[in-house]
RNA sequence: GCGCGGUUAGCUCAGUGGUAGAGCAUUUGCUUCACACGCAAGGGGUCGCAGGUUCAAACCCUGCACCGCGCACCA
C-alpha cells in the first residue's frame, strides 16, 4: 500500500485491478491446458438489459465458484453472453419508436426495416449489461462472450431445427394455443402465469327447444317430462325452471359472457339427474340478437368434464376461445366459431353489438344485451385465475391457430440424470458385526466362510425385504461372487450381515439401467451402515430389477472416518466395539459425503429435483414458434399450393432429383399426407450444378433446410429458392429454443472443439429456481439429445431477491436499487459481501441496504487491520520461530486452521453465506478484537521500551515462566504470525471480495513472496489455503490446551472489563487490580491482561486477602480483585450479583436432575455423562464465588 | 385439491438430540496511539400450538394453526 488511507476507498481500487486482470489475460481459459477443468457458462441476460440485484446475487456466486476453483488450481473457463429476448426484446424497441412518434405500428417499418432498428439498438445497449457485471468484478473469459444470435449460434439453432425435424419431433399443427394479444404471438405454457382476478359470475338463461329441426314440436314433445324435472329442479336446482308459457329455460354461469356468439353447444354432466334428459335437445343462444332463430340453435351435448357442483351444472361451450371447450368440441364435432380477433377485439362473427369492441368492453356491452333481452338472472362478484402473459402483462387468449411444436427429446434420460432428494436426512441403522461371524486368515479363506455362511443361513436365492422401501432383494449366487470381486475384509464379512443390511438400507435412487439392457426394468440403489470391529463402513448396494424380480447385484464397503462430533454423538467409540446402543444410528448425509451414488446431477438445494422431476413427468409438446420479427426465423419454405395428383408426381421427380444431389440438412414434406423423408446429408450443394432448375413455381413443398440459409458459399440459395415461388415461415423460434443449446452452441458444436472436449460438461450452473422449466430442464434435455452428456454436474438455484417486506422486486413499486448506485456509494466488494451474507442456500433473500454498508463496514475493517500492521513497519519475516510463540499466537492459528476448514465444509455444501459468517467472525471477532489487541502487548512493549520495564517491576517475578529474552526477536515474530494469518486470509477472501485483496495482497507485499504463477502476480492464481496438517501443528507445537488457555485468559479479560463496568469506572480511566493466579502464569499473558483491561497496573499477589470495597471474580486462572476507590453503586453490584446466583442455581438443578435420573447415568455416552459433570462442577464454583462476593458487598 | 418451503431476540436469519446463537436495532461508557464504517460492557427468547419417541427435543415422529411459493382445476 503506497498511500495509507484511513478509510477503504474502493472507487480509486476497483477500475486499476479489473483492468490488471484483463491485461493480464488471468480470465482466459486455455483449452489445453494441462490443469483440471473447471466451467461454468452464465445464465445470459438479456442482451439489452441492466444489471439487477438479481444478476448481482447470480454472478457473484458464479465469480466465487469461479475463483475459487483458480486458486485450487483449475482451469477455469467463465463463459459469459447474452441472450436475444426475443418478445423483451422486440417490445422494448417498438415501445421507443412509438414514443418519439416514429411509428405506430411495427408494419409501418415493415420487418426488414424494423429489424434494422432492433440491431442499432442491440449495438447501443447491448453492451450495458456487460460493462455492468465487469464493475461486479466477474472474470468471466470475455474473449468467448456470445450471442444467441451470432451467426455460428444461428448455425446451431437451425441445425437443431432440421435435426429434430428429421427426427419426428418437430411438426406443424393447428391447436389451441396461448395468444397473447397484445404481442400478437402465441406462448408456450410456461410464458403464461395465472393471477387472480376479480370479476363476476354471470347467470344468465337459455330457452330450451326440442330440436334444431323442429323446435316448436320438440318444445311440445318435451313438456311432458317437464313437471318431474321442475319438481326435482325446484328443490335441487332452481336455475331449471319452466315459466308459465310453458317454456323451459336453463341458467348458465359465466365469467366471460362475451364469448356467447361462439357458444356451438351447451353441455351438462351426463351423470347429473336434473339435466341428463335434456342431451340431445337444443337451447336459443342470445347472443348475436340479430341472428335468425335457426342460427341460434345449439345442441345440449353431455361431457364428463361438466362439474355439476360448479355454477349450476350448466357449461357453454366456446370451442374456439377456451382450450377445455375445443377439446369438448373436438369430442362432439362442434363447429368453431370465432368471435375475438388476434388483437383482442371482438370481429363480425361477435355480431354488431360487439363487432370492433376491445374483448373486455365487449364484456360489458354482452352483459347490457343480456339484461336487455330479460335474459340475465343474476351476477355475483367472483374470483378466479386467469392466465396472463409474463411479458406483456395482459390476458392471454387461447386462440385456434397454425404453430410449430416440439415433442421434447431424451425425456427419459434427462428425467433420470437429476438425483432426487434422498428420503429426507434420514438416520441409517448401524448393523453390528463383530468381526466373529466369519474367520479366515486370508481373502480366500474368508470368501469360503461367507459363502459357507450364506449356504448354512439360507441367503441364497431368498428374497429379503428392505424395511424403507419395500422393495424385495434377493441374494443370488451371483450376488456374493460380485461382493467377493470387490474384496476388502470388511465387503466380504458384510455378507454374514447381509439380511439386516438389505432390510435396514435407506433407498436412494431408481433409475433406468445404463447403459440401458432391455432385461433390466429398473436399478434402484441403498446405502446401508456397517459397523465391524469398531470401524464404520458405508455398504452402497446396488439391486438389478430384472422384468421377473429383484436380485441383489452388487454391494460395496468403504470405511468412514469422521473428525468431528458426529461420530461421537451417534456412535461412541466404546459403544462401537460391543452392543450397539438402541436407536444408534447415522445421519445420511454423513455417510454419504462424498459419495456419487450413480446419479450424475445434483441440484442445490435438492428439493428442486422433486420440482424438476414432477415438470418432466407431465410434460406437454413445447409451442416453440413465435409471431415476431426479432429472433430465429424458422428454416422452413414452402409455396402453399395445394397438393394435387399432377403435381405429386412432379414433386416426386423433383424430390428424386434432389435426393441424387445429396443436400444436406435439406427434408421435404407433403402437406397433405404428413409424411416426412429425410434427403442424405452430402456436400453436392456446393456445387449447385443446375439444381435450381429443377424447383418449379408451382410445386407444393415444404423445404426444411439448414444448410439453405447458412452454409457458406450458398448464400444465393435462399434467392434461389425464394424466386421459385417458396417462401420463408414468418415466424420465429421461442428465445428458449436458442437458450436451450447455450451450454454447447457456444463451445463451437457441432465440431468437436478442444473447448467443448476440456470444458463439457460443465461443473455448476447457477440460476434462479424461476426458470427451472423454461431453461435448466431444457438444457438437460438438449444436452443429453446434441451431446449425448448432461450439460453440468451441479445447478445451483438461488433464492429470489425480495424487498425488506418480502415483495418482489420491481420497476413499478420503485423498491429496486440500482446496483451500480450501491457499487458507487458502498463499493463493488461490499455488495457482494452483503449480498452473499443474507443469502442463505435456498432461501428467498430481504434484501436491505444495511446488508450492503454491513459490507462496507467490513472492508474497511480489512483495510485498516492491513493498515495496523503497516504501521508496525518491518518487512514481512516470513519465518515464524515456534520458540517466540505466546499463547495468542497459537491461538490465532488454530482459529485460522478452524476457519480454513469450516470454509472448505462451506464450498462443499455450497453455503456461502456460511462461508462469509465464518470470515466475518474469524476476521472481526477472533483476529481483530482478540487476536490483534493482545498483541499490542509485545508490539507497543519494545516500542515503548522503558515504560514497559517499570511496569515489570510490578510483577511477581517467581510468578514468570519465560521471562522475556529479546524484545525484537518477539516483535518480529509476532509481525511474522501477522503476515502469516493476513496473507492466508486474504487469499480466503479473495473469491468473495475480490478487488481489496488484491489491492491488499500487493499493497503488503505479499505477492512478492509468491512465484509468480501462485500469486506472485495476483492474488487470483493464489493457492487457497490448506487446512493445517499434524506435522505443521507440531512444529508450532499448537495444541488444544494452548487454545482452552487463551480463551480462559480472554474469559477473565470479560469478567475483568465488566468488574469495570459494575464499577462505574470510565472506560478510559485505567485502574489497578490484584490478581491472584491459581497456577503459574506467563509474562506476556499478563501484560496482554493489563493491556486488554486498560489497567493501570496488575498487581499479582498470591496472599491477596480482600478487604471489605473489594469486587471480585474467580475464574480457574485465578481471581480478580478490583479494589473500589470511588463510589459504587452497590445496590445495583448486588442486584446483579444475585441475578447471577439465581442462573447458576437454575442450571445447577437442571443439571443435577439430570444426573440424578438413574436411566441417565446408565444409558447416556460417558463423553456426555462426563460433560455434565464437568458443567455442574463449574456451575458450582461460580455459585460458591458468586455468593461470596455477594457476602463480600453485604459485609 | 396436490406438493414444497417457512414459523427461533424488535428486524433479518444461523442452529441435524446434550449449557439457545450471529448481524442489525437498542441501552450504557469511551475522540484507548488500525478502524466512530470504531472499541467495550449489557439488556432482550415458553424456539408457532398440541401430542408422541427419548435418559435428554428448537432439532426426530404425528396432528393442527398461520405465512409464502409452485402445480393442477376453475364455466
Amino acid at each position: 500500500m503506497s498511500e495509507i488511507s484511513k478509510a477503504y476507498e474502493p472507487q480509486s481500487v476497483e477500475d486499476k485491478w479489473y483492468q490488471f486482470w484483463l491485461d493480464g489475460k488471468f480470465f482466459v481459459a486455455d483449452a489445453k491446458s494441462p490443469k483440471p477443468a473447471y466451467s461454468i457458462v452464465i445464465p445470459p441476460p438479456n442482451v439489452t438489459g441492466v444489471l439487477t440485484l438479481g444478476h448481482v446475487l447470480n454472478n457473484t456466486i458464479q465469480d466465487i465458484l469461479a475463483r475459487k476453483a483458480r486458486m485450487d488450481g483449475k482451469e477455469v473457463l467463465w463463459l459469459p453472453g447474452t441472450d436475444h429476448a426475443g418478445i423483451a426484446t422486440q417490445t422494448v424497441v417498438e415501445r421507443a419508436l412509438k414514443k418519439s412518434g416514429e411509428i405506430k405500428h411495427r408494419d409501418d417499418l415493415g420487418r426488414e426495416k424494423f429489424l434494422e432498428r432492433v440491431w442499432e439498438w442491440k449495438e447501443k445497449h447491448g453492451g450495458i449489461i456487460i460493462q455492468q457485471l465487469k464493475k461486479l468484478g466477474a472474470s468471466c473469459d470475455w474473449t468467448r462472450e456470445r450471442f444467441t444470435m451470432d451467426p455460428e449460434y444461428s448455425r446451431c439453432v437451425q441445425r437443431v431445427f432440421v435435426d429434430l425435424y428429421k427426427k419426428g419431433l418437430i411438426y406443424r399443427g393447428k391447436r389451441m394455443v396461448n395468444w397473447c394479444p397484445a404481442s400478437l404471438t402465441a406462448l408456450s405454457d410456461e410464458e403464461v402465469v395465472m393471477k387472480e382476478q376479480k370479476g363476476f359470475l354471470y347467470y344468465f338463461k337459455v330457452e330450451v327447444v326440442g330440436s334444431a329441426a323442429a323446435p316448436a314440436a320438440s318444445a311440445d314433445a318435451s313438456s311432458t317430462e317437464i313437471p318431474k324435472v321442475e319438481r326435482e329442479a325446484r328443490s335441487t336446482a332452481p336455475e331449471v325452471g319452466a315459466l308459465p308459457e310453458e317454456k323451459i329455460f336453463l341458467t348458465i354461469a359465466t365469467t366471460r359472457p362475451e364469448t356467447i356468439p361462439g357458444d356451438t353447444a351447451v353441455a351438462v354432466n351426463p351423470k347429473d339427474p336434473r339435466y341428463a334428459h335434456l342431451i340431445g335437445k337444443h337451447v336459443l343462444r342470445p347472443l348475436p340478437v340479430e341472428l335468425p332463430r335457426e342460427q341460434k340453435l345449439i345442441p345440449i351435448i353431455g361431457d364428463d368434464h361438466v362439474d355439476f357442483e360448479f355454477g349450476t351444472g350448466v357449461l357453454k361451450v366456446t370451442p374456439a376461445h377456451d382450450k377445455a371447450d375445443f377439446e369438448i368440441g373436438q369430442r362432439h364435432k362442434l363447429p368453431v366459431i370465432e368471435v375475438i380477433a388476434a388483437n383482442g377485439q371482438m370481429n363480425d362473427a361477435a355480431g354488431a353489438d360487439l363487432r370492433g369492441l376491445d374483448r373486455f368492453k365487449a364484456r360489458k356491452v354482452a352483459v347490457e344485451k343480456l339484461t336487455e333481452l330479460g335474459a340475465l338472472e343474476k351476477e355475483e362478484p367472483y374470483t378466479n385465475n386467469v392466465g396472463y402473459s409474463e411479458r406483456a402483462d395482459v390476458p392471454i387468449e387461447p386462440r385456434l391457430s397454425e404453430q410449430w411444436f416440439l415433442k421434447y427429446p431424451s425425456v427419459e434420460k434427462a428425467r433420470a440424470c437429476v438425483a432426487q432428494p434422498s428420503a429426507s436426512d434420514k438416520t441409517v441403522a448401524v448393523v453390528y458385526a463383530t468381526g466373529n461371524e466369519l474367520s479366515g486368515k486370508s481373502i480366500r479363506e474368508l470368501r469360503k466362510a461367507a459363502l459357507a455362511y450364506a449356504r448354512q443361513h439360507h441367503f441364497i436365492g431368498i428374497p429379503f425385504k428392505n424395511e424403507n422401501s419395500g422393495i424385495l432383494i434377493r441374494v443370488g449366487r451371483q450376488s456374493l461372487s460380485h461382493a467377493f470381486s470387490n474384496l476388502g475384509v470388511a465387503n466380504i464379512r458384510a455378507v454374514a450381515v447381509l439380511p439386516e443390511l438389505i432390510r435396514t438400507a435407506i433407498w436412494l435412487s431408481s433409475a433406468p439401467h445404463e447403459p440401458a439392457n432391455p432385461q433390466v426394468k429398473q436399478v434402484h440403489r441403498f446405502v446401508a451402515a456397517l459397523s465391524i470391529t469398531g470401524e464404520l463402513h458405508r455398504v452402497l448396494i446396488t439391486a438389478k430389477e430384472y422384468w421377473d424380480g429383484t436380485v441383489l447385484y452388487d454391494h460395496k464397503t468403504k470405511k468412514i472416518t469422521f473428525g468431528g462430533k458426529s461420530l461421537e454423538a451417534h456412535l461412541p467409540k466404546e459403544k462401537l466395539d460391543t452392543q450397539p446402543a438402541p436407536n444408534a444410528g447415522i445421519r445420511l448425509s454423513e455417510l454419504l459425503e462424498n459419495v456419487n451414488c450413480g446419479d450424475e446431477m445434483k441440484f442445490h438445494p435438492d428439493r428442486w429435483a422433486k420440482v424438476y422431476d414432477h415438470w418432466m413427468g407431465g410434460l406437454q409438446d413445447w409451442c416453440v414458434s413465435r409471431q415476431l420479427w426479432w429472433g430465429h426465423r424458422i428454416p422452413v419454405w414452402r409455396n402453399g399450393l395445394e397438393w394435387t395428383g399432377e403435381k405429386r408426381n412432379k414433386t416426386f421427380a423433383l424430390l428424386k432429383k434432389l435426393k441424387e444431389s445429396n443436400l444436406d440438412g435439406v427434408s421435404w414434406k407433403l402437406p397433405k399426407t404428413g409424411e416426412t423423408k429425410i434427403i442424405a446429408a452430402g456436400t453436392a450443394m456446393k456445387q449447385p450444378d443446375g439444381s435450381s432448375k429443377i424447383l418449379e413455381a408451382d410445386m407444393p413443398i415444404e423445404l426444411i433446410g439448414v444448410e439453405i440459409s447458412i452454409a457458406p458459399g450458398n448464400e444465393n440459395l435462399v434467392a434461389e429458392v425464394e424466386a421459385l415461388g417458396l417462401t420463408q415461415d414468418p415466424d420465429v423460434l421461442d428465445t428458449w429454443f436458442s437458450s436451450w443449446l447455450w451450454p454447447f452452441a457456444t463451445m463451437g458444436w457441432p465440431e468437436q472443439t478442444d473447448t467443448l472436449k476440456k470444458f463439457y460438461p460443465t461443473t455448476d450452473l447457477v440460476t434462479g429456481p424461476d426458470i427451472i422449466f423454461f431453461w435448466v430442464a431444457r438444457m438437460i434435455m438438449a444436452g443429453y439429445e446434441f451431446m449425448g452428456d448432461l450439460p453440468f454436474q451441479n445447478v445451483y438455484f438461488t433464492g429470489i431477491i425480495r424487498d425488506k417486506q418480502g415483495r418482489k422486486m420491481s420497476k413499478s413499486l420503485g423498491n429496486s436499487p440500482d446496483p451500480l448506485d450501491l457499487i458507487a456509494k458502498f463499493g463493488a466488494d461490499a455488495l457482494r459481501f452483503g449480498v452473499m451474507r443474507a443469502a442463505p442456500l435456498g432461501q428467498d433473500i430481504l434484501f436491505d441496504e444495511q446488508n450492503v454498508e454491513l459490507g462496507r463496514n467490513f472492508c474497511n475493517k480489512l483495510w485498516n487491520a492491513c493498515r495496523f500492521r503497516q504501521i508496525q513497519g518491518g518487512e514481512s519475516q516470513g519465518e515464524i520461530d515456534p520458540k517466540f510463540l505466546t499463547s495468542d499466537d497459537k491461538w490465532i492459528l488454530l482459529k485460522l486452521d478452524q476457519a480454513i476448514r469450516e470454509m472448505n465444509s462451506a464450498f462443499t455444501g455450497y453455503k456461502f453465506s456460511d462461508a462469509t459468517a465464518t470470515l466475518y467472525r474469524f476476521f472481526w471477532s477472533e483476529y481483530c478484537d482478540w487476536y490483534v489487541e493482545a498483541s499490542k502487548a509485545i508490539l507497543s512493549s519494545s516500542s515503548r521500551g522503558n515504560e514497559a520495564q517499570t511496569e515489570k517491576t510490578e510483577i511477581d517475578q517467581s510468578l514468570l515462566t519465560s521471562a522475556a529474552t529479546n524484545d525484537n526477536a518477539r516483535k518480529a515474530n509476532t509481525l511474522a504470525v501477522i503476515d502469516f494469518v493476513l496473507s492466508h486470509t486474504l487469499r480466503l477472501f479473495h473469491p468473495f471480495i475480490p478487488f481489496i485483496s488484491e489491492e491488499l495482497w500487493h499493497g503488503m507485499g505479499y505477492s512478492a513472496d509468491m512465484p509468480p504463477n501462485q500469486g506472485g502476480k495476483t492474488i487470483m492464481f493464489a493457492s487457497w489455503p490448506k487446512p493445517f496438517d499434524d506435522e505443521f501443528k507440531n512444529f508450532y507445537g499448537l495444541s488444544e490446551r494452548d487454545e482452552k488457555f487463551a480463551e480462559a485468559r480472554n474469559e477473565l479479560v470479560a469478567q475483568g472489563r465488566n468488574l469495570r463496568r459494575e464499577a462505574n469506572i470510565p472506560a478510559n480511566k485505567k485502574v489497578k487490580f490484584i490478581f491472584k493466579p491459581a497456577n503459574e502464569i506467563g509474562a506476556n499473558d499478563l501484560e496482554v491482561l493489563k493491556l486488554l483491561l486498560n489497567a493501570e497496573a496488575i498487581e499479582v499477589n498470591p496472599n491477596f486477602q480482600p478487604a471489605k470495597k473489594v469486587l471480585a471474580v474467580r475464574h480457574p486462572l485465578g481471581e480478580l480483585f478490583l479494589p473500589l476507590e470511588g463510589l459504587i453503586d452497590a445496590e445495583a453490584e448486588k442486584a446483579r450479583l444475585k441475578k447471577e446466583i439465581e442462573k447458576y442455581e437454575s442450571e445447577i438443578s437442571k443439571v443435577e436432575q439430570k444426573l440424578a435420573n438413574p436411566n441417565f447415568a446408565q444409558k447416556v455416552p460417558a463423553q456426555v455423562l462426563e460433560e455434565h459433570r464437568q458443567r455442574l462442577i463449574e456451575w458450582q464454583n461460580k455459585l460458591a464465588h458468586t455468593q461470596a462476593a455477594l457476602a463480600g458487598l453485604q459485609s
